[in-house]
RNA sequence: GCCGGGAUGGUGGAAUUGGUAGACACACGGGACUUAAAAUCCCGAGGACUUAACUGUCCGUGCGGGUUCGACUCCCGCUCCCGGUACCA
């Protein structure tokens, strides 16, 4: 190695404190993050990934998150697109109570205070995001077009009010989140929940789920196995809707069974806890009303609700069969839920299995009615759930499950018991939270008039700031300032809705906010929308699959139909290319506090800097894959940059220009490591995203780099293209110090704002190539050939190596497969 | 329970989507440099058996079957782990 040329360079080692905080102020300067406002030609691009919670340091997931997106926007800039690249805050929520509990400080400065704390690592991380448009959602600049949407929504019959069930602590005075619920108690006094039903806001979601469906088919960009997922959550089925009768009443029991090709297996009917039958039943049965305060104490959790024991209790009362007029007892079953469809469900046990087992257990009847189409069932052994031929249904016998379904719905119809019905799993969206940090419900309760949107200009509708959550009721109730208001109506006093909204609503339409975040005169500006909106690639957890990512398609269609943009400005759906990150992980599980192992980016950050953080987060797993947090890889990563640092002193002032037709060999092969390296970087950023095996690629090219002796004006031109492309291609993944290699070399841009490299296809021609010879799929030796060469000339090659010929010795070549630049794989038998 | 995903050396992962399994890195071992250490550089390495020989053979991608000239990749049946499950975000 020739140690003594670069003598001066040596001294001087890399260092990452000092590097990044040079160039952050350069691009600062510069300001090359912002997303320029201006028509200057350049194709828009949008990069979003997904907005933190401010909960008070960044953690992994977080630095891989950001890292994943500002590799994209940096690429794109490199690209000539004009980026946008924003930042912001998801700040209301449910910890921001709990630390304000504890630390006995309001939520919003506990809030705020993380969010300055949080700022400051994202900026020592050095992602190129545009903090000109950083927002904050529980500012009221933000929340208050989320409180003027719900009022159009109010207006539009979108919105409405209706009961449903929360987990109440009775000790704690308090509405639990799921979260709190632990083994069925709460996680603060450990009291058992029980559920209470309150009247809540709810939005119809279910309005839309026939399009949230069909524009599944327009997210080409997203991972299949998200949009199969949100299709399963709306889960549409077609069935119908069946009206039984009930013995000495007129009123009716009225059920959605996507099975009615079944209903001749009716045997009997189970309805929920809180279903007026069952309440009815206990007025007169102290055992029942026992029950049915047990089935009470269910948490609402749908984990909790379909695995628990299943139970139930007869009512005493009998359903009327509605073809057979036979009676069918009513049960009560704690796994039935109101609210649910019409908390009412039939049962069939000889073909559904949950109901197959709850007759087994309370000696109900099974009446098995479809029989498979070959062969016999034994009905004793468990319910037969296929499809098959119908039997013992009187007029339906011999139809098939699909004909049935139709006949039978007919019929129901013809008879007036019943319709065909789609249904989906999909619930209408419940937004409604008996919480103190959130953005206010835009309703004024009018003992005259009754809920009463707030008109537009009285919006926003300001959370108090300086109220101490307790742990019990919340503190909005207390706060006679905020409570106390007049009917927007009719002007007598009236109170204010003291629920405050999901915070899911927050993030359900920041993404089109940050077009024009500055906004005051309306949500979002059409023209701006029409410019950046759909954003192109989004990024974030894939535990956002369903529930977050469906609501923010939701509430996109929700502002288009507002006429704030239309879908030829802002499309149909908010996120044209998704792409699913893994979890960081530590010691096999997701880092968090409470397990006590998480790394703290910026004691890394401390140590290697920023570059080494980012680097690592980037090439220890594929992105869409968790990450198994390694700290010795991180050093890894460190050392990596510093071989890239050392590679420096090997070069001298001489820049000759390369040349494809140079025909020293060595010169060759380092513009063959070069270019093909371009091109698998390249291809990385264009499908896919799989920057550990771009970074991998990197590497080999470092190797080869520090390997090569460069000789003379073609060898050095050569060793420089390799050193320039290497600098500009680890711009988007360790952009400080790639700017500083750049620099070093001599590049007229900085590398962060230099155009990406283009592949000399020339420099990736071979004249020879290298097949691999399989003997009966076999590896049994390769053979290098020249690269045109067919079937015929490569096995006079494999022919001509001992190794290889020695398998052929005495048999018969029956087949040859030659699969061009890859393999010649011979199939033989003995003669 | 239901929906979705995953499993490859000691470890993280790669494999051009049916064509050389283990790229790249971590950890480890050996060597060079050094008074020494660190740093750096070079070399080795899936497992078993075998050879004078890095000779040669066999086995090997969670488990059990199958399709194919050829399977980490496709099909059928399992096991375990992870995410979501509507009030964590």
């Amino acid at each position: 190695m020739n140690c003594n040329k670069g003598t001066e360079s040596v001294s001087e080692r890399y260092s990452a404190q000092e590097i990044e905080a040079k160039w952050q102020q350069k691009w600062d300067t510069a300001g090359i993050d912002a997303a320029s406002s201006d028509e200057d030609g350049r194709e828009s691009y949008y990069c979003l990934a997904m907005f933190p919670y401010p909960s008070g340091n960044l953690h992994m997931g977080h630095v891989r998150n950001y890292c994943l997106g500002d590799a994209v926007a940096r690429y794109k800039r490199m690209q000539g697109f004009n980026v946008l690249h924003p930042i912001g805050w998801d700040a209301f929520g449910l910890p921001a109570e709990n630390a304000a509990i504890k630390h006995h400080r309001p939520p919003a400065e506990w809030t705020y205070a993380n969010i300055d704390q949080m700022r400051g690592q994202l900026k020592r991380l050095g992602l190129s995001y545009d903090w000109s448009r950083e927002i904050a959602t529980c500012h009221p600049d933000y929340y208050r077009w989320e409180q003027w949407m719900f009022t159009k929504l109010i207006e539009k019959g979108l919105a409405y009010q209706s009961n449903a069930e929360v987990n109440w602590c009775d000790p704690c005075h308090t509405v639990l989140a799921n979260e709190q619920v632990v083994d069925g108690v709460c996680w603060r006094c450990d009291t058992p929940v029980i559920r209470k039903n309150l009247k809540q806001w709810f939005i119809r979601i279910t309005d839309y789920a026939e399009e949230l469906l069909a524009d599944l088919d327009q997210l080409t960009g997203w991972p299949e196995k998200v949009v199969g997922m949100q299709r399963n959550w709306i889960g549409k089925s077609t069935g119908a809707e069946v009206s039984f009768g009930l013995e000495n009443s007129e009123e009716r029991l009225d059920i959605f069974t996507t099975r009615p090709d079944t209903l001749m297996g009716v045997t009997y009917m189970a309805v929920a806890a809180g279903h007026p039958l069952a309440q009815k039943a206990a007025e007169s049965n102290p055992g029942l009303a026992v029950f049915l305060d047990e089935c009470s104490k269910i948490s609402t959790k749908e984990a909790d609700v379909e695995t628990m024991e299943k139970k139930g209790m007869s009512t005493g009362f009998n359903a009327i069969h509605s073809i057979s007029g036979e009676p069918v007892p009513v049960w009560v079953a704690n796994f039935v839920l109101m609210g649910y469809g019409t908390g009412a469900v039939m049962s069939v046990p000889a073909h559904d299995q949950r109901d197959f087992e709850f007759a087994k257990k309370y000696d109900l009847r099974i009446q098995q009615v479809i029989a498979p189409v070959n062969g016999d069932w034994d009905i004793t052994s468990g319910a037969f759930t296929d499809a098959g031929v119908l039997i013992n249904s009187g007029q339906f016998d011999g139809l098939a499950s699909t004909e049935a379904k139709q006949a039978i719905t007919v019929w129901l119809a013809e008879n007036n018991k019943g319709s065909e019905r789609i249904q989906y799993r999909l619930r209408d969206w419940l937004v409604s939270r008996q919480r103190y940090w959130g953005a206010p419900i835009p309703v004024i309760h009018c003992d005259d008039c009754g809920a009463v949107p707030v008109s537009d200009d009285q919006l926003p509708v300001e959370l108090p700031t300086h109220l101490q959550p307790t742990g019990g009721a919340s503190p909005l109730s207390e706060c006679e300032a905020f409570k106390h208001t007049d009917c927007p109506q009719c002007g007598k006093p009236a109170e204010r809705e003291l629920d405050t909204f999901d915070t899911f609503m927050e993030s359900s339409w920041y993404m089109n906010r940050y077009t024009s975040p500055r906004n005051t005169e309306a949500m979002v500006d059409a023209a701006d929308m029409q410019r950046w909106a759909p954003v192109d690639q989004y990024i974030g957890g894939v535990e956002h699959a369903v529930l977050h990512l469906l609501y923010a398609r939701f509430y996109h269609k929700l502002m288009r139909d507002a006429g704030l943009f239309t879908a030829g400005q802002g499309g149909d759906e908010p996120f044209k290319n998704l792409l699913t990150q893994g979890m960081v992980l530590k010691d096999g599980t997701k880092m968090s506090k409470s397990k006590g192992n998480t790394v703290d980016p910026s004691a890394i950050i401390e140590r290697f800097g920023a570059d080494t953080a980012r680097l690592f987060t980037l090439f220890a797993a594929p992105p869409e894959k968790d990450l198994e947090w390694n700290d010795a890889g991180v050093e890894g990563a460190h050392r990596f940059l510093g071989r890239v640092w050392r590679l420096l002193q090997k070069l001298d002032d001489s820049h000759g220009e390369a040349n494809a037709n140079d025909d020293a060999a060595s010169v060759k092969a380092i513009r063959f490591a070069t270019h093909s390296t371009i091109k698998k970087v390249t291809h990385a950023f264009e499908h896919g995203f799989a920057f550990n095996v771009a970074i991998a690629a990197l590497m080999e090219l470092t190797n080869s780099l520090q390997a090569y002796e460069p000789v003379g004006d073609a060898g050095k031109a050569a060793y420089s293209e390799g050193m320039e492309a290497l600098a500009v291609m680890l711009a988007p993944f360790v952009p400080h110090f790639a700017c500083e290699i750049a620099e070093r070399l001599g590049m007229e841009k900085i590398a962060v704002v230099s155009s990406w490299p283009q592949v000399d296809e020339s420099a990736l021609a071979q004249d020879e190539i290298t097949l691999v010879v399989q003997i009966q799929g076999k590896k049994r030796g390769e053979i290098t050939i020249a690269k045109d060469l067919g079937q015929d000339e490569a096995m006079a090659a494999a022919r001509a190596s001992a190794s290889i010929n020695k398998w052929l010795d005495g048999m018969q070549v029956v087949k040859v497969i030659l699969v061009p630049g890859r393999l010649l794989n011979i199939v033989v038998k003995l003669v």
